[in-house]
DNA sequence: GAGTGGTCTAGACCACTTT
DNA sequence: AAGTGGTCTAGACCACTCT
């Protein structure tokens, strides 16, 4: 492919971006479906391996659905998901993708230590110190997300640049502790908003979702500990159920 | 692979049960780790790719972990996720692997007009007619998941054995319609158990999880709607959110 | 029958981790 | 240096959907 020299992507990440720009561009937009795999082999000068490398990475995101003997169908209601809830993606992003302006409130920011909640995830000891950030994130300056994200004070680094506190967790992690969030695991639950409702701007008494996570980064290893609540009306988490 | 000939299933979905029931059976627990794929390859008598598509869906799901020179590690973390509301599954499955005995309870039947909310995703007129059943699942005899699924009249058979009623929905689809649901798109939202509180044996003012979904066929076409609560304690839905 | 996606193979080479 | 998983290719054949 010919892009290959310029930058050292991996081709089916290449492939697979490409057809996701043009999908969400509507470039297949006329018939909503793919042109045949034999054909893009051919325009994009790969192989069909790679090819359907990159097209069941986006089938199995549920962007698009391959029917033997028909075609490639672009999928435009899972295209046109917001809020999915089985993605990480940062908060900017997911509320941007909303078509809000997305801006974030830092709270504040403590050393504490785990306690035995979230110590046994963290693999720590309940006296083991995190530092927890807490911050709301508006949207059109009006609350929408509150979360309060744990990381293990070991991790950190001795210094750090201070805005990292003002960026999402994904930012810190990287440049405070060198560390990518490869996967969350996530627990949901309702709760009235409580203490939180003036902070959401809510009533105490609505009820609300929350979500207690862990993140854990590409070697298995967990990194962060993650408590968020949405107010309604905002934000409706969605997913993405599959089948195997 | 040897057992090609007897059932006619996907060698790679054949490889992929073989793994998976050795991996929850702890067969590679001493190390937590699987043997190299050329091992496996050998071992089991099928092509590296066709290995590799059967290990990639495993790790697509979570359960595995594959690091570049130094194998593929078997992640107990995810193995031992539960309830996990990204994934499709049956309610007594579910249950069942939370260690309850399930059981459900048919609460009503009744054909009724979509209306406004159904009709769109449903791709509907809001005055054509739904099924709409609503159950009862239960663990250990406690109430669990109340739940109402809702199918186009259209897509149902004249007849079918009244006992389909009684399952679970993807049974009904499948007997009743002629359908498989391959996706659902969830909606979540948090609501107090008001109405639902007896069903559940909860108070009326106790915060709940609810879940609105549609699902697909695998035509991408919308055969049912659903909603459902969760009743606090039982259940926790869980996430697994991961990055492309 | 022509054309689509689905499966499977064999083999080459690369990138990374460990010893 | 040896061994791991990661990428990529070329090609054969199959199963399905159209017309």
């Amino acid at each position: 492919m010919m892009i290959k020299s310029v930058e050292h992507t991996l081709l089916h990440l290449q492939v697979r971006r490409l057809l996701l720009n043009e999908i969400v561009r509507g470039e297949f937009a006329a018939a909503d479906m793919l042109p045949t795999e034999t054909e893009l082999c051919n325009r994009l000068k790969v192989s069909r391996s790679t090819l359907r490398q990159a097209v069941t990475s986006l089938e199995q995101e549920g962007y698009l659905r391959r029917r033997q003997g028909m075609g490639t169908i672009i999928d435009r209601e899972v295209c046109n998901m917001t809020a999915r809830f089985d993605l990480n993606s940062e908060f900017s992003i997911l509320l941007g993708d909303l078509g809000y302006t997305p801006s974030v409130l830092f709270l504040k920011a403590k050393e504490e230590p785990a306690g035995s909640e979230r110590a046994r995830p963290l693999h720590l000891k309940p006296d083991d110190s995190l530092l927890s950030i807490t911050k709301l994130w508006l949207a059109d300056n009006r609350p929408a997300i509150w979360c309060t994200d744990s990381v293990p004070t070991a991790l950190i680094r001795r210094s750090f640049p201070e805005d990292l506190l003002h960026k999402d967790i994904f930012s810190f992690l990287e440049g405070a502790c060198q560390q990518v969030v490869s996967y969350q695991i996530a627990s949901l639950s309702a709760r009235l908003a409580g203490d939180l409702s003036q902070d959401l701007g809510i009533e105490p008494g609505e009820p609300i979702i929350a979500s207690s996570a862990v993140g854990y980064n590409p070697r298995g290893s967990p990194v962060m500990y993650n408590f968020e609540v949405y107010a309604p009306g905002i934000l409706t988490p969605t997913v993405l159920r599959a089948k195997i």
